[in-house]
DNA sequence: TTATTCATGTAATTTGTTACATGATTCT
DNA sequence: AGAATCATGTAACAAATTACATGAATAA
């Protein structure tokens, strides 16, 4: 029964510092949204569930004449923290839907599959400048580590773009279609 | 309300003619598991639904003396498969649960970040030997777009062993620190 | 004969999002 | 005055997994 990814997130957290819930979502949204997100809907009944469990306490303060509850880590938060922390980490799981409809890219026109590659291609594109537009989150104790998640973002959008780049072109050569051995190496 | 990824996985499959819900397990397990899944839990109750939206109709056979529901993909099924299949894709999700330690990384001890990188790209490794292993689904209408997705996996793996291999090397540079400039370019 | 594979399904639980509901304060 | 931001929360729904339940046929 160990804290699922999102529940850790929202300890490391508040490990910088006692926070709102409000503030979580929004140093959520500055660093990992991207690749590990928490909707409200989430962030406020998983403090309260920590509350629950002594990870975390809860003091209702005014700040500038506006009311905030703010969660501070416990020291059993902390362990709960550092246990996950020097844990092994659960694999990379990803969902691409891109990769699914390659499966199934023979019943395609020729020209389609061109299309639905240059359209990916795009969308790449986009995502990767969004990201590199994306500062990261940086508290007093601001550090590099911060910034290593958008630098491993970035590269692995680059090495996205690299291989459907390479396919796309593969595509092109032959109408649409791929040689029976084909030689996408990177 | 458009069909969810795997239900569309699921028609993709019957795409390639008539299957149980036993059979399409197995396809699915045999080439896309890895990055898009589906349990028995969740393939017999979308095979039902299909059936229930004329996307597919079912039939009980007897093959070898063993009774099975053989599902047929109908024209309004293969109509929502093109359909998908020519749409924009969603864009990939990531779920990187190291990626996310990445980020509180200055909270653990410079040998302990050492160790977690040291391990992960063993896991990585791994990882990438059981894909090498992964032999495509190949049907009458085998193609070679079955095994770019296992070409894809491959690369992408491979990116990741090199990025964090960079890393791993740029930390013992530093006893397990990182210098305020990093230069990671890959 | 016993373990494995073939074969289908349901119930409970988990995990999360979206939409709704509410209201104060601050910026323009 | 009105829009945006700050701030907290719940209810309904969605998507999927895990565990359970069952049983026939085949391979060791």
């Amino acid at each position: 029964m160990s804290n699922t990814t999102v529940e850790n997130i929202i300890l490391g957290c508040l490990s910088f510092g006692p926070k709102s819930g409000y503030e979580i979502k929004k140093i959520i949204n500055m660093s990992s949204s991207w690749f590990y997100n928490a909707s409200y809907g989430s962030i406020y009944p998983i403090l309260k569930k920590h509350e629950s469990k002594g990870l975390v306490t809860s003091e209702e303060v005014v700040d500038n004449g506006r009311y905030k509850r703010l969660y501070k880590l416990t020291d059993k938060g902390e362990k709960a923290f550092y246990n996950w922390m020097l844990g092994t980490p659960r694999l990379m799981t990803v969902k691409y839907e891109m990769a699914v409809k390659l499966m199934f890219f023979a019943k395609i026109e020729p020209q389609e599959r061109i299309k639905q590659v240059e359209e990916h291609i795009e969308q790449l594109i986009l995502f990767k400048q969004e990201l590199e537009e994306i500062e990261p989150y940086a508290d007093s104790e601001g550090d590099s580590y911060q910034r290593l998640i958008l630098d491993w973002g970035e590269n692995l959008y680059a090495f996205l773009i690299q291989w459907f780049s390479m396919l796309l072109e593969e595509l092109k050569k032959n109408n649409g279609d791929l040689p029976k051995r084909r030689s996408l190496k990177s």
